[in-house]
DNA sequence: TCCGTTCTAGAATACGGGTTCTATAACACT
DNA sequence: AGTGTTATAGAACCCGTATTCTAGAACGGA
């Protein structure tokens, strides 16, 4: 039917994010990119109608790629296991993913969908809904009745893990173990904690 | 002796904060940061030879002025209740500071350090010693002779503060109340933790 | 073989923004 | 008043980079 595409989507992606990783976003320019996958501008603007929604595609699919693993982190049966599976995923996961890792922290999805809600309103809508469900019943099923269960139960499994590992992304170098060691000490804090119902 | 300025420094530096404030440190172009002040450009170039370096300068002010207060906190004789009035203080200062907090994670030292040794390599040397200097001693206090003693307490004086805010800052929603409980509660539990000796 | 479609190809364009330059103004001191 | 010094003033310059444009190539199907 037509000329068959010599650069995929994904390449061009991974060369965005090779970029990006070493000399920060700004340096994954059309010209770089094209540089690095072979591709001519003209192909890139092909697929991608601006440099911004294709760094905010190459966003989302970390995001996806990310998810994954902590959905399944998720499933297992034992709320308290799977909470801090949850945790330590997210502490691995960003240490072998380093450079996708700080794509992650470039967005939010609130802005993207704001600025982007023709383009991308549909993908952004559906983006989190998994998380937010696993989420949502495993703070029911840990403080049943608690209003603020979700806050506490994302401010354990995500920020404090980043907080771990933000330094170390930031600066190149793979974090010390304690790192690890630390967010699960935490984790396992904040998920032992009793608190009185406030459903208000 | 010679004509006197109409721009004070820190009124160039104030106006760049708001502009990276709203949108992004993109937006704090000197044209921008020109007409914000009403100083032409030829004076902001008179007095910081470069865009990146008067960024890096709001940056060291902005560093300096938090410092200010978790080192008067630090100063408290107590170790515990030293080290929560800094975790404390980490938090009610970037609420305080909106759009300050969002400075500090623009750069980091050695970063700054390394690209502009000649300018500021002396301001950068001596930028966190006292800083360092006081967590040292209160390391050492919490946990004697625990080489990993300072990690910890970075990991609950600084990291986990800005874990718990950092959602708020880039939204530009106040954070909850419960955040600055929560960040207590790590801060106590992680201060609390009983560690064996492993200097090596 | 011709055609429609989708892609490659890269030159040409547009423009925002950093930086430089020259001229002039305001003050202190002599 | 004259002079040196430091600022203001803003036009001019320059360059990188996003984006557009036109031409041509590769395929499937009629």
């Amino acid at each position: 039917m037509s000329r068959p595409a010599k650069f995929t989507e994904d390449e061009i992606l991974d060369a965005a994010l090779r970029l990006a990783a070493e000399g920060g976003p700004s340096a994954a320019t059309i010209g770089a990119i094209s540089g690095a996958t072979g591709a001519p501008v003209g192909s890139i603007y092909h697929r991608f109608s601006s440099r911004e929604l294709l760094l905010a595609r190459l966003w989302i699919r970390t995001v996806r790629r990310f998810q994954e693993g902590f959905l399944e982190a998720l499933r297992d049966a034992d709320p308290n296991s799977a909470a801090l599976g949850a945790a330590r995923y997210a502490v691995t996961w960003s240490i072998e993913h380093f450079d996708q890792a700080r794509i992650l922290a470039l967005y939010r999805r609130e802005d993207l969908a704001a600025q982007w809600s023709k383009e991308l309103g549909d993908e952004l809508a559906v983006l989190n809904v998994q998380v937010e469900a696993a989420l949502k019943l495993h703070a029911d099923r840990l403080w049943p009745g608690d209003s603020e269960a979700i806050q506490r139960l994302v401010f354990a499994l995500i920020d404090v893990p980043y907080a771990a590992v933000r330094r170390n992304l930031a600066s190149g170098h793979p974090p010390p173990p304690i790192i690890a060691e630390l967010v699960e000490d935490v984790c396992r804090f904040l998920l032992a904690q009793e608190h009185e119902s406030r459903t208000t």
